[in-house]
DNA sequence: TTATTATCTTTGTATAATTCTAATTTAAAA
DNA sequence: TTTTAAATTAGAATTATACAAAGATAATAA
């Protein structure tokens, strides 16, 4: 969970300008797991009543090309976003949309390991990420 | 390359009728690359004039619930179809839309292996696919 | 601190992808 | 064949997202 601060100096960082919108666009991503474009606008309008949708999507576009955060596409074919703190993978309910992370360095190491030995020709490798497909046993609770 | 007798007998092994619509449906799907549904609708009407961007999109859902056919989650906002024959990874282009298969049944077993010791808890895992992000260094050449 | 300016946000409209509904047609079983 | 469940169609509706132009504001430098 990221501080106001922390968030202010990510946006600097990026040569951003830091508007209430963006921190808060930023702070309802860390608040809420995979959240879609509406679900955000909902959760800042709270704060920012007044808020336009557009600019939901302008922030997260902007953050999006800054490499801050990224677009997920779903099973059930909505875009979800994901504030990228560390490098992760997903996995992905394929009954619903339901999504989570999944972290392993080990697993990471293993890869990257392989990869090097591997090396595809004509393509240069930036990075490899795993979509874990499955069923998920237990309902996912409310928070 | 399917013929379209295999078609028709895959159609029917899922228990559906196999109608023009759906034969050419998957033919396009063969034929184009990881198409979009409007792609498939352009290539298709050729044959089939008068056919209904509904009606692709009913045989795409159908395709993809009989799983023959499979949605391809990627970063962009279209949803685009794989006929998938084996199991297979995709590289993506970091710069353009550009995506292709990666086969490696070497691959597959390490992280088969790999996920059999690990057992991931609450979790019924069933597929592992690799986004393998990068540059391809040639261009594509055009069909 | 204040003025300046490039950047951001907003409003309202537009567009594209996909879904829905209800009517019509058709593949395949009897 | 006839029947019927399943598939397709046209057209309208919805939804998510993009666009363009005007107004507001954060950051820079005076």
């Amino acid at each position: 969970m990221e501080t106001v601060q922390e968030i202010i100096q990510r946006l600097s960082q990026a040569g951003l300008k830091v508007t209430p919108q963006r921190v808060a666009v930023m702070q309802a991503l860390f608040k809420l797991h995979h959240p879609r474009a509406d679900e955000i606008f909902r959760e800042v309008s709270q704060n920012l009543p007044g808020l336009s949708p557009t600019t939901v999507y302008n922030v997260l576009d902007v953050l999006v090309n800054k490499e801050i955060i990224r677009k997920v596409k779903t099973e059930a074919d909505v875009m979800r976003y994901d504030a990228m703190a560390d490098h992760h993978h997903h996995m992905y309910c394929t009954q619903s949309d339901r999504m989570e992370d999944y972290v392993d360095p080990e697993l990471d190491q293993l890869l990257s390991d392989y990869f090097r030995k591997k090396d595809i020709k004509g393509f240069k490798l930036k990075e490899i990420k795993l979509q874990i497909m499955g069923e998920f046993e237990k309902p996912l609770q409310k928070s």
